[in-house]
DNA sequence: CAGTGGTCTAGACCACATG
DNA sequence: ATGTGGTCTAGACCACTGG
């Protein structure tokens, strides 16, 4: 199906922009409204990877006319499939698959990648900011802190074969990390920051797991409709003496994984 | 604000209808669609309790006409609200407020009344099948059983201040509990079943969190639209030999709960 | 510039629940 | 019979992105 080069459609980008969308029919049925019939058969080209990964969809006028309904009825289906994470759309742009694993266990008690390789998944992690600032109370709270304490701020963004799956925020006592930004520049590794810092051994005090709603600044760097369902997830790891070491924020597409505790 | 007699309008049902939608000013801006400013207008009057809990919305022509729009735009910020927990509606009736606690805390390595306790909420359960059957394949693997072992079915829901927030399904091995039906018929409690057959320590073997979105049977259940996003919940517990003695299949509406381990 | 997705209107018919 | 929410149409204008 991969590698069609006669004349018959296939899922590539250029050829046949309206492929998959021939033949089909989609007319009211008392058990289906015809938006949730085209949301089955778009998925269903997902889903039997017709549409990869990645690839764009037509356009929407275009679907429309091919299937024989109003623009409006043909985006109830598209968003019910951007708000489950299969698709994504980027305005004056098109709209694209997103098809991430529909599971992907995280294993709460391990090193964050061993839980990716299993998967086969090349995993990559970029760094967005590492700054040092002043508390807010908030954290003051959570790392035990006094209020005009200085603490390290690190964002990163996960991608799993070039998907964005997992953006978060940790938050690390300033004074136990002297050397933190030099370190991690160079290994790129919060462990190894941990290491070089004489702390060797520590544990996950508390996961909280919640749910909540993409906003519009997690949605743009996690490729998400805003407003698409995520777990929040909120982390604080101990040292071998009780003391809080770290503090995380992340952020999951809530489709894109499992926790296991 | 709960007690009004007079003239002003309060949120009482039968009273003003349209309160909460007089004088309210919606027009496009460029940093906010119509859509949104209502959904703003909407989630304030629920967040400040003149809109409590249970209380119908008035209908939807009528909203859409005191607010100036089409009903499309309007049913553009309910959906939002639906699929956000806040708002249920059911067709032929209306649309009500669900306005759950946006968190609701469950210490997995607690009972699970405790947690609920302490929120000052009146908890009910409703047991809603409790059957014998054959295994399923996937049941039998989780429980270690035999393919053609019996098994025990229990459906139950969970309620707080009579608003549904929590379905499950239980499943034990037969075998272990050959007075399950006439014990839980009178204590109406696992633990207690558990206790009548000697199995008087148990601990969570492991606990799954994952997202999903409401079946229609869920929906149903949960008063939920249907396709909003849930948490389902895996759980395996062990007796103090280590053997497999309930497996659990749970479902929150996402906004509901918040999980702490 | 042309094409994309995002928003909005003004109608309409339907299935459903209630009185 | 009435009112409710659910679905659908046939247009329209906008903001954004890319070539």
């Amino acid at each position: 199906m991969k590698t069609t080069t006669g004349p018959s459609p296939g899922p590539d980008k250029g050829a046949s922009l309206l492929a998959g969308f021939e033949d089909v029919v989609v007319r009211p049925r008392r058990d289906m409204p015809i938006w949730r019939q085209i949301y089955a058969h778009i998925l269903g080209l997902i889903e039997s990877d017709f549409l990869t990964a990645g690839s764009q969809l037509p356009g929407e006028n275009h679907m429309a006319e091919k299937l024989g309904v109003t623009r409006i009825t043909l985006r109830r289906a598209l968003q019910e499939l951007q708000r489950e994470g299969h698709l994504t759309a980027r305005k004056g742009v098109g709209i694209f698959v997103r098809s991430l694993p529909s599971v992907f266990t995280v294993r709460d008690d391990r090193p964050f990648l061993e839980n990716f390789n299993g998967g086969g998944k090349e995993v990559v992690t970029q760094t967005l900011v590492l700054c040092r600032e002043t508390v807010t109370s908030d954290a003051a709270r959570r790392l035990s802190l006094a209020a005009d304490a200085e603490i390290i701020r690190l964002c990163r963004i996960r991608s799993a074969d070039g998907h964005p799956l997992y953006v978060n925020t940790k938050l690390f006592p300033a004074s136990r990390f002297p050397d933190f930004e030099s370190v991690y520049r160079r290994q790129q590794s919060v462990t190894d920051v941990f290491r070089a810092h004489g702390i060797i051994k520590y544990h996950r005090h508390e996961t909280r797991v919640s749910g909540g709603f993409a906003a519009p600044d997690e949605a743009d760097m996690l490729k998400l409709t805003p407003g698409t369902p995520v777990f929040r997830v909120n982390a604080l790891n101990h040292d071998e003496r009780s003391q809080p070491i770290e503090w995380t924020l992340g952020c999951w597409p809530l489709t894109s994984v499992e926790f296991v505790f």
